[in-house]
DNA sequence: AAGAAAAGTGTGTGCGAACACACTATTTGT
DNA sequence: ACAAATAGTGTGTTCGCACACACTTTTCTT
């Protein structure tokens, strides 16, 4: 392997005669070199293959790299909390390492506030940008204003096609719902007759329920593609938290009094809620339940056997890579995938982490 | 966040009353200060929590670090060559980052072999060790000498348990195995009458078989715990991959011609073997198939849909991370953890990477 | 008691890159 | 024509650490 090997400024400056403080100057676009001397220095940067030694230029560039991370706000316990472990995560870890990330949070719960703090990361001192697009509209807005004021950008969780990203970090939610469906379909398919399956589209908040709908087409694209409707027959409930717990609940009691499905796909991170009416009422033969994301509720009631499946995108990691990526992009001038697609994790009780 | 808040060497010589030069020699251990120096400076090193700049520190060492990798001989396609593919990443990835490091490959195919070669990498001049445990009885051996020699190791994939190894990277195979008996009741479970399950061992090297026999208890396991054993029978096929690729087949189109069972399991990686052969025969209707890693030759098999699903423990990460850790406890002195389980990853078509 | 060996300590240089600054050569203005 | 502005370039310091080396003090020999 290379050793000694490594390529120096001081080298390019040997080769191309002239100082160290010229190449600088080129690589880092800091003008004033003459237009002949400069792309004599980038030919042989490109000749010899030149890669920056990150560890000197970590150590003297005594740069602060600030972090704007714009995220739905959360509660303890609720899915969101996961990405932001994972950015937590990787800010430590970064300055353990003598770089200097601080990570400054913006959360909001309506999509006006969405936009509205948005856009005050703008004006502030910003050097990259961590967000989940929540809704399309203000998301727009926002990018807009990003490229305008030239604020690298990374979107995670969910995507919007086409937009100057740096980087998405996520994954396609309709291959979530492929990837439920083809659970469902594998689990049922010894059951006689025709198979019932409810989807329950359970958001706390009205602007998640686009990844949510996306799972439900890829639910319903499996089976279309498959010609396997005759077999089944869904129902799709779409319930609003606005109310209180108490509210939902009874709804979700009294469907199960009513009827007991084969299956129950959550297209949200709220199975719990469902499990929870489902350990009350102990409905037979208990339906097959299947979620999303291992927030700590969630996996309980896999433990207890309540939930059968939790599918879930690698949020944590998704939040340590967008801090990663923002990094490599803003400090090693590296070039960053422009889509970092996650694996779908499929849980059940005995692989359950931890 | 801290901002130059950053505790230097120097800043602990002021304090100590001493020049950096003795604090280094505490640091590294490099002798020669008077032990109540050395106390006093260790006493404030912990006192600030000082941690070393790793930029600077990798800046100024010149070290070339030698990793000697002790893994099975494997041909293109194989398991092996996804942890070996891990192995090589971190390696580029970290040469990248100004490090030296160079990795040394030791193959084998026997357990003599085994030995013999990871004996020459005692003797040869190498940092820290990454290697897979074949064989029990060579294993303890190698690891005596790792030990006597100092040399610093870390095990992947198959653990010995007690080892004074810097880390184990892998996951407990039982729980592989009973993640596979989780699916299989779970996909078997409305099939009415007795379920007829095969568990085949078919190992490329007798050397293998001790994790697929571990999976095999795990799914022996959780048919007991369940009390399940009166629903299902089960029949375990001992293949030895010694003949030629034809013998095996034959015998296994042969068992297949005399009875379909409900589902396959194969313990090691080789269910593209048992899918040849059932893509050949078509029986109806056609065995649940379980197996694992996601090697290409499976990979495809889950794709036309011979294979359901597949069950990996991050093997490519794997070797990431074995040569991470070592470069963090040989570079960084940074504890690593003693275990460093992976997730078992479930894959079936529709959730299949790539 | 003199000299050698060992123990203990401080200084200086280099690692590769960033950046401030000083300097020279050229152009521009009046 | 001469100062002022500007383009183009090189030097020197700094970052935090590792390590070689020189130096001082103590202990051991005989």
């Amino acid at each position: 392997m290379a050793k000694g090997t490594h390529v120096r400024i001081k080298d390019i400056a040997e080769k191309a005669k002239c100082s160290i403080g010229t190449v600088d100057r080129v690589i880092h676009n800091r003008g004033k070199v003459a237009e002949p001397v400069r792309e004599r220095i980038l030919q042989i940067i490109k000749e010899l293959d030149y890669k920056p030694n990150v560890n000197a230029r970590v150590l003297a560039s005594k740069q602060t790299l600030t972090l704007g991370i714009l995220l739905p706000s959360y509660k303890k316990g609720e899915y969101w909390e996961l990405p932001c472990m994972g950015i937590t995560e990787a800010v430590e870890r970064y300055n353990e390492q003598g770089y200097n990330i601080e990570a400054r949070w913006f959360t909001y719960n309506s999509p006006e506030k969405f936009y509205k703090v948005g856009m005050k990361m703008v004006a502030d001192d910003i050097d990259g940008i961590i967000m989940n697009p929540a809704t399309y509209r203000e998301s727009v807005r926002l990018v807009r204003s990003f490229f305008q004021n030239n604020k690298p950008f990374i979107l995670i969780d969910s995507d919007i096609h086409g937009t100057p990203s740096l980087s998405f970090i996520g994954k396609d939610p309709v291959q979530s719902g492929l990837t439920v469906a083809e659970l469902i379909h594998q689990l049922t398919r010894h059951i006689s007759g025709t198979k019932n399956v409810w989807i329950i589209n359970l958001a706390s908040s009205p602007n998640q329920t686009y990844a949510f709908l996306a799972r439900e087409i890829g639910l319903m694209n499996y089976f279309t593609d498959k010609e396997l409707q005759e077999d089944y027959s869904f129902q799709t409930f779409d319930m609003n938290d606005k109310g209180t717990q108490k509210v939902v609940d009874e709804e979700i009691e009294e469907m199960l009094a009513r009827e007991i499905p084969h299956a129950i796909y959550v297209t949200g991170s709220m199975v719990h809620r469902i499990a929870g009416s489902i350990k009350k009422l102990r409905p037979e033969p208990k339906p097959l339940l299947i979620g999303h994301d291992l927030i700590p509720r969630n996996m309980d009631r896999v433990k207890d056997e309540t939930v059968d499946f939790l599918i879930e995108e690698e949020a944590q990691r998704q939040g340590y890579l967008a801090v990663e990526s923002m990094i490599r992009s803003l400090s090693y001038k590296e070039a960053i995938p422009k889509k970092q697609l996650m694996n779908l994790m499929i849980f059940t009780r005995e692989n359950l982490p931890l």
